[in-house]
RNA sequence: GCCGGGGUGGUGAAAUGGCAGACACGAGAGACUUAAAAUCUCUUACCCGUAAGGGUGUGUGGGUUCGAGUCCCACCCUCGGCACCA
């Protein structure tokens, strides 16, 4: 009998004892691996089998390249700055600084069980702060690189929280954390510049990641080729509008231009008559939260505002509208209508009754020219294709491709167009008016005005002693006197702090590069460890990240590279997703009550049997839903593997090819299951082995190979056997074993034999057998000759693939 | 609407274009036991048939191929992501 918690008590206290996964960082002599799971919120609840299903896998994998001869780096800590535990704070009056003490200490006991091989000596915690001062550090980098800037932008406001956020953090309108409506506030924000990286964040050269979330990443940063064309305003010479189109061969087809309600012409060109309408509207859009405003299929209101614009390719006089379904942060805030190809200008011109006018029909539409600049046009909606160009003076004929470059570039010779890229990345909003995150260290002086401090002057620290109800939208830092009063680092007079703190995604977008430096304290990483153990080599947590922390990383780490700290780009080599573990199709939270935990479960079968139910449920990056009705196939596979083990006898049905066979077809099934992240099938393999094992026996030189082999999966269960097999050094320090792929060649083989298709029948063939010899015994075969030698057919053609089938035509 | 992932037994699932359902769970039958648990053995996609055997089957409809879960076309459902970005 197997008796799970002693020995996996048992091998947790010697492995930490002995330091086993201290890795030594300037080890020279193995190739260094650095494998990395997502760092947690130290959140106060227990381990739920969501942490269990990601962090199990992750440190198979981690430990599978260890025994591959790799010097493996496996790092953990806690990303603990963040709202729930000033939330916490708020509601019990407990502070934040012992709260996050107490549940790191509580989550490191619970991942210990897990049997990782965790380096706890390298463990860093974001709302330290040894730590905390070097993203002051981070933040100082790019405010000297001019990326780092302070502006007065509507931003997102969440009224619950009490803070703004960045956009990747507004979910249908609702707020990322709390859920509550997100509303529009126009504020003085913290921002970094991350759209001057979209170019370079759009290439992932090199990167072994999953294209499903480089296509994320590029939607979100979403790069459009375009034009902007300048419409002189009508009657106030010299005055322009600038638009931005990514279809200027619609450009004759232009019947309105719109402004965004914030655009700043707005004020200017907007005649007397029209003053009231306007302002009215930019009041109400104001108004109308971000959802409401961009929500499609939404009724488009909108107002004139009396002016008109000139259209540059033909002089032609457009009335100017103000929409808000032009968005002042894309593209200049400012479009040019074209109804008839593009559906929002269609939506909108068909209420308004504005004219329609078609100047592109599709390529193979050879019908007579519609009538031009006709209201009436009864067309149903708009063509949005491209096509070639109708009604367009000079340009009529030309392919919507060609007519794109050709209209830009005539009008670029007198200033009116030139070619533009845009993207959809806004700057990366970085300011929270919030207490538990590292302050910005930035100071406001009355006579220099915004002065960074210097890096001997860091950290910032957090004062301690706060009330933390948020108040007014003001962070709970700026009603410290104490903190907020100082003087100017430059000329000495009264200055005041910045009293907002960072974003914890700045936390956590360079801690990667502090694990190899976790203690160092005079910088936040080191040069020359960073360029040996990184980028990552192997990167796994949550997709849902791909737009949030992922990018941020991706950007962070350019920043420093750009500074020349660092020798490489990219951040993450290799990046997998764990699956979501669901409960009855839900996702486990708190709130729905449905979380389970794994507690009862490791303490009935173990760490190892729960680890590999959880691998057996699926692929890795599957995920699926929880159902602990197959947790017995696995215990009593552990069991079965045990005493397989355990018995030093040599099974009285030994057969030694067949016993050989048994093994190293397991090792290449268990290999490649761990290789792909399909653990299940790793798993089923050594299942079918022990199976096998049963019958045909095992020799002791092989059980200590196919010890090596589950060692990953089921780490404790494997030293255990390993010693009783008389093994001293840990079984990983071992090799993992390879296969020989001469030792999987069977004797014979059975082979299927089809007639037009359909299996009639099966033949035992000698393995490699000549096409000969197999279709004369295929046709010798009882259930083929009736088929073959029944009246009136032949045979049209006959296949054979080798150690396969054969296959009659008839 | 657009972009991805996925639809296979009662369940979790497996399958370089080559005998669909490996490996498990569950269920049924049997062995051991005074009995139960545990363990072991056998059966288990569906339909017809006592059986031998035959037929049908991987969301739907077409196609390519000697042969399709796998490739191609059209569609349905589902889960994620994006969504007035001009």
């Amino acid at each position: 009998m197997y008796d799970a918690q002693q020995v996996e008590k048992k091998w947790q206290k010697r492995w930490s004892e002995k330091g086993l996964y201290t890795t030594s960082l300037h080890d020279q002599k193995r190739p260094k691996y650095y494998n990395l799971v997502m760092f947690p919120y130290p959140s106060g609840d227990k381990l739920h089998v969501g942490h269990w299903y990601n962090y199990a896998p992750a440190d198979s994998w981690g430990r599978y390249m260890r025994m591959k001869g790799f010097n493996v780096f496996e790092p953990i800590g806690f990303d603990s700055f963040g709202l729930p535990a000033e939330n916490y704070a708020i509601k019990t009056g407990i502070h934040p600084t012992v709260s996050i003490a107490q549940n790191c200490a509580k989550m490191e006991e619970q991942l210990s069980l897990i049997g990782t091989m965790y380096d706890w000596s390298k463990k860093i915690v974001t709302s330290d702060p040894e730590y905390y001062q070097w993203t002051q550090w981070v933040f100082l980098q790019l405010y000297k690189k001019g990326l780092a800037y302070r502006k007065r932008a509507p931003v997102n406001w969440c009224p619950s929280c009490q803070t703004v956020l960045a956009n990747e953090q507004v979910n249908d309108g609702k707020c990322d954390r709390c859920k509550s409506e997100v509303t529009k506030k126009e504020l003085t924000q913290w921002f970094f510049n991350i759209r001057s990286y979209a170019e370079r964040l759009l290439n992932f050269e090199g990167l072994d990641w999953p294209e499903k979330t480089k296509l994320m990443q590029q939607h979100w940063i979403g790069r459009s080729e375009g034009s902007t064309v300048q419409f002189e305003i009508f009657g106030r010479s010299g005055k322009k509008i600038e638009v931005y189109t990514t279809r200027v061969d619609t450009l004759f087809g232009c019947t309105y231009v719109v402004l965004a309600p914030e655009h700043p012409l707005v004020g200017e060109i907007t005649e007397k008559l029209f003053e009231k309408d306007v302002a009215e509207y930019i009041e109400s859009a104001k108004r109308e939260t971000d959802i409401n405003r961009s929500a499609e299929g939404r009724d488009k209101t909108g107002v004139e505002t009396g002016a008109y614009a000139v259209n540059p390719v033909n002089g032609k006089r457009v009335p100017i509208w103000i929409a808000d379904y032009v968005l002042m942060t894309y593209g200049t805030g400012a479009v040019m209508a074209v109804p008839a190809h593009d559906e929002r200008d269609f939506a909108f011109a068909k209420k308004y009754d504005l004219p329609m006018i078609t100047v592109v029909k599709p390529p193979r539409d050879n019908s007579v020219e519609p009538p031009s600049d006709d209201r009436s046009i009864a067309k149903g909606e708009a063509f949005t294709g491209d096509g070639v160009l109708v009604s367009s003076g000079d340009y009529t004929g030309l392919s919507s491709e060609l007519a794109r470059k050709k209209i830009t570039e005539l009008l670029h010779i007198d200033g009116l167009a030139d070619f533009k890229v845009n993207y959809k990345l806004r700057d990366w909003l970085v300011s929270r008016q919030r207490y538990w995150g590292a302050p910005i260290p930035m100071i406001y002086c009355q006579t220099c005005g915004e002065v960074p401090l210097s890096e001997e002057q860091l950290p910032v620290l957090l004062p301690e002693d706060v009330e933390f109800r948020p108040k007014g939208g003001k962070s709970p830092l700026a009603f410290v006197d104490e903190f907020m009063a100082v003087k100017c680092p430059t000329c000495g007079g009264d200055a005041q702090r910045e009293s907002d703190t960072m974003d914890t995604f700045v936390d956590s977008s360079w801690y990667f590069l502090r694990y190899p430096a976790a203690r160092m304290k005079d910088g936040p990483f080191s040069t020359e460890l960073a360029n040996k153990w990184l980028p990552v080599d192997m990167y796994i947590g949550g997709p849902e990240h791909a737009c949030m922390h992922l990018l941020y990383a991706r950007f962070i780490n350019m920043v420093m590279h750009d500074l020349g700290y660092i020798d490489f780009e990219e951040p993450f080599k290799r990046l997998v997703h764990q699956g979501l573990v669901t409960k009855d199709g839900a996702k486990m939270s708190k709130s729905k009550g449905n979380v389970v935990s794994p507690d009862a479960f490791v303490s009935q079968y173990g760490s190892d049997v729960f680890r590999m139910y959880l691998m057996f449920m699926g692929p890795f990056e599957a995920g699926g839903d929880w159902s602990d009705l197959g947790i017995t196939g696995v215990a009593r596979f552990v069991e079965r593997f045990w005493n397989l083990m355990a018995d030093r006898e040599v099974n009285p049905g030994f057969n030694e090819a067949s016993s050989k066979r048994n093994v190293h077809k397991t090792i290449k099934k268990v290999t490649e299951g761990i290789e792909a992240f399909t653990f299940n099938t790793a798993i089923a393999g050594l299942m079918e082995f022990v199976n096998e094992a049963m019958k045909v026996g095992v020799t002791m030189e092989d059980k200590k190979m196919v010890t090596r082999l589950i060692a990953p999966l089921a780490p404790h269960m494997a030293e255990e056997i390993w010693e009783y097999l008389g093994e001293k050094e840990s079984i990983f320090n071992a090799s993992y074993p390879s296969f020989d792929p001469a030792m999987l060649i069977e004797d014979s083989v059975e082979i299927a034999i089809q007639v037009n298709g359909k299996v009639r029948g099966t033949v035992v063939l000698a393995t490699g057998c000549t096409k000969d010899e197999a279709l004369r015994l295929a046709r010798e075969q009882e259930s083929i000759k009736k088929y073959l030698e029944a009246p009136g057919v032949s045979i049209k053609k006959e296949i054979y693939v080798p150690n396969k089938l054969v296959s009659f035509v008839l």
